[in-house]
DNA sequence: ACCCAGATTGGAATCGCTTCCAACCGGGGG
DNA sequence: CCCCCGGTTGGAAGCGATTCCAATCTGGGT
């Protein structure tokens, strides 16, 4: 009869008459363990329904092969993508993920606080958060590797982006169209009431347009910016009072395409045609834009989880990661909604909304090889650059891609 | 001077002149030890910069206080919306997540074949999969407790809809505004050559949209059926074929929100305005449909995960949960891109993208008192039991929640 | 017959905590 | 003055692997 409780390897040693270290070299990949013995052991194994205790292997290990990525507003597509991207690759480097998501300082730092224990994570992905002093001091401390992702941290490999630059290519980009009177949509760190999690990059993208209209010595028109909670109906509002301007802009770079989606809409609702009345410029080139036909500035978001999940795993070898910051490479993206200034604003109505054919959003990424995030995991990734053949057949399963 | 290790509990009992038990009861909350001890104790844990081994802990408990949901194709907005919905109370319940993405039958065996093992979750969320009877049979043996989300399990516990009624509501909703020549577009299960991972939503709301037609004395044309991997590129596709049928359809009902919207894109391309020549119903409610004013049938995304989430943990303390399946309510919301089937088709072209205001995504749910996922996270409830000022502990386990 | 390197094996020591039980302490009641 | 009880404490015994290192067993060389 059966004892109550689960088998250890203990039992499966005794019932298989060998010592427990053979037992454990069996479950370990049979090396040094003569034939007739490890059929013996995987006989019992099956037999008893043995299964290994992950608790046991990883207190004496004294490693829990895991890693944790603390992420804010995890529902954003952005978010997603990155931890999509994060999750194929320590999928495939054999790590249990533990996912954190973070909407208030005070779950922030309510999973900061587990996380720097002991036997936690053996390393941790932040993004977008900026952590303290303290915090950093913390995971040194504990000698956790951390890495990040669009955050700056002092000593820490960081995956970023050049969210200025990005700001300036989209102004760029609405500037060479002729426009002059260009809108701008972004977050506010708005603390109260809700919660602060002080992201930068709205902030930066703004500098960026700041940049790229006073070098085109254009005059910097404080009217013309709308800052709101990060959010489309939001941004849709912001947008109409743009719109309601007596001299409106003809042109409107929002700072996230979730919030260009808003802008989009609201450019419907004042029946300003878009792109006839109204350019709109996103940024991010989330999936979803591909579709709206929106022209925004491309950066790699899955690729940036995935690289900074790499990078991680580098560390948790004991690699060096060089360089300590790492800069993906951004794309401006033009589709159909944004188009040369026409000085006739015609009453027409010719919609943004044409092509919509098997437009993924974006071709092959631009100049610094973006190293596809290439785990067998991912077939939706893929199916983006692939030019979407359609039907079933578009489908590759890149198994054994190295 | 100091070890180079990290200081254990032993290490903080010799330090402080105190036993191990002490410390043990210090840390955990201090019952059953005297002030002045605690005081001490505490002291030479900031002291040496104690952080306890989850792991140590773990193994001793003999539960690692975590729990896995497994879930398919990650970055689609409805997943999303359930891990969020999950990942919000199983944080609150003190649980830490490891999120398993599966994009591939072999991924799901593979992460089936971890989670199975001992000591690795203490119970599992299965979302949109349906395991065989092997699968539940190693996770009973197992004795992991676990509870799907849109997928039925023999003796699971199951967060539903009803798919055949969701396809009825979309459909009668379209017969009610005079259609009779109403498309679907959904997803097929294409085995070959991509991942097969059947799931059955798509199919269930096609019965329902059968039904409700020969319900209403409509012949059933399965020309006006299409399917195709899920994809709103497809869809768009798939609807354009439709529309250059002969006598294309007056409607479209389209399985997801996603798939809703790609056929949007394809009735611009194809000059079938919105809703005035083609309305369109869609799926699931997910956030983007608000803006897109897309008409669809609301399923409580995040509520599901969220309620999952609440019952497996009831599991966890051992209660029972009833009803084995819960069904969640369904209802139809109307926005602008569905309208009267009108006779005349006018060119015009007036825009479904109406009235983008702040419309999130449907109101209050239904009749079942959505029991919204209350505090995201509330810490502190239960410090009140041992005012411990750990440096780290700013939080707890609700050891006797009810 | 003897010796030795190399291949297998057995199992004690460890990892860091929780738990349980015995031991100890101080004081009110008998 | 002794007993008993509740409040505190100390620390041994697990929890279930991994990892050594020593012991045993080969077979080939001398």
């Amino acid at each position: 009869m059966r004892t109550a409780t689960r088998p250890t390897m203990a039992d499966v040693a005794t019932a298989a008459g060998v010592g427990i270290g053979t037992v454990s070299r069996v479950v370990n990949g049979g090396v040094n363990v003569s034939e007739p013995t490890r059929r013996k052991v995987l006989d019992v194994i099956e037999r008893l329904g043995y299964r290994p205790s992950h608790l046991g292997a990883a207190l004496s290990r004294g490693t829990p092969r895991t890693v944790a990525i603390l992420i804010p507003h995890l529902t954003r597509p952005s978010a997603v993508a990155r931890l999509a991207g994060a999750l194929a690759v320590l999928d495939e480097q054999g790590y249990d993920t533990i996912v954190c998501n973070v909407d208030t300082p005070e779950q922030r730092d309510h999973h900061l606080t587990a996380l720097t224990a002991r036997h936690r994570a053996d390393g941790v992905i932040i993004v977008s958060i900026r952590l303290s002093r303290d915090w950093l001091a913390a995971f040194r401390r504990g000698s956790i590797p951390i890495v990040t992702v669009d955050a700056v941290a002092a000593g820490v490999p960081q995956t970023l982006i050049d969210d200025v630059a990005g700001g300036r290519l989209a102004t760029a980009h609405l500037l060479s169209l002729g426009h002059r009177r260009i809108g701008f949509i972004g977050d506010t760190a708005a603390r109260a009431p809700g919660p602060y999690l002080g992201f930068m990059s709205s902030k930066s993208r703004l500098r960026g347009y700041r940049q790229e209209l006073a070098g085109a010595d254009i005059g910097f028109d404080p009217a013309l910016i709308r800052l709101g909670p990060h959010d489309a109906a939001v941004a849709a509002e912001l947008a109409r009072q743009l719109l309601r301007l007596p001299d409106p802009p003809t042109a409107v770079f929002a700072a996230s395409d979730t919030q260009a989606m808003g802008v989009l809409s609201a450019a419907e609702h004042c029946g300003f045609p878009v792109p006839d009345r109204l350019s709109v410029v996103g940024f991010d080139d989330i999936e979803s834009t591909a579709l709206l036909n929106l022209s925004t500035v491309h950066q790699p978001l899955e690729h940036s989880g995935a690289e900074a999940a790499r990078r991680l795993c580098a560390l948790l070898r004991g690699a060096k990661v060089r360089p300590l910051r790492q800069q993906l490479p951004l794309r401006m993206v033009q589709r159909t909604s944004s188009s040369l200034l026409s000085r006739d604003a015609p009453g027409g109505g010719r919609s943004h909304l044409l092509p919509a054919g098997p437009a993924g959003p974006a071709g092959p990424e631009g100049t610094a090889r973006p190293a596809r995030v290439r785990s067998r995991f991912s077939p939706h990734a893929w199916r983006r650059i692939a030019d979407v053949r359609l039907p079933w057949r578009l489908d590759c399963h890149p198994e054994g891609v190295m």
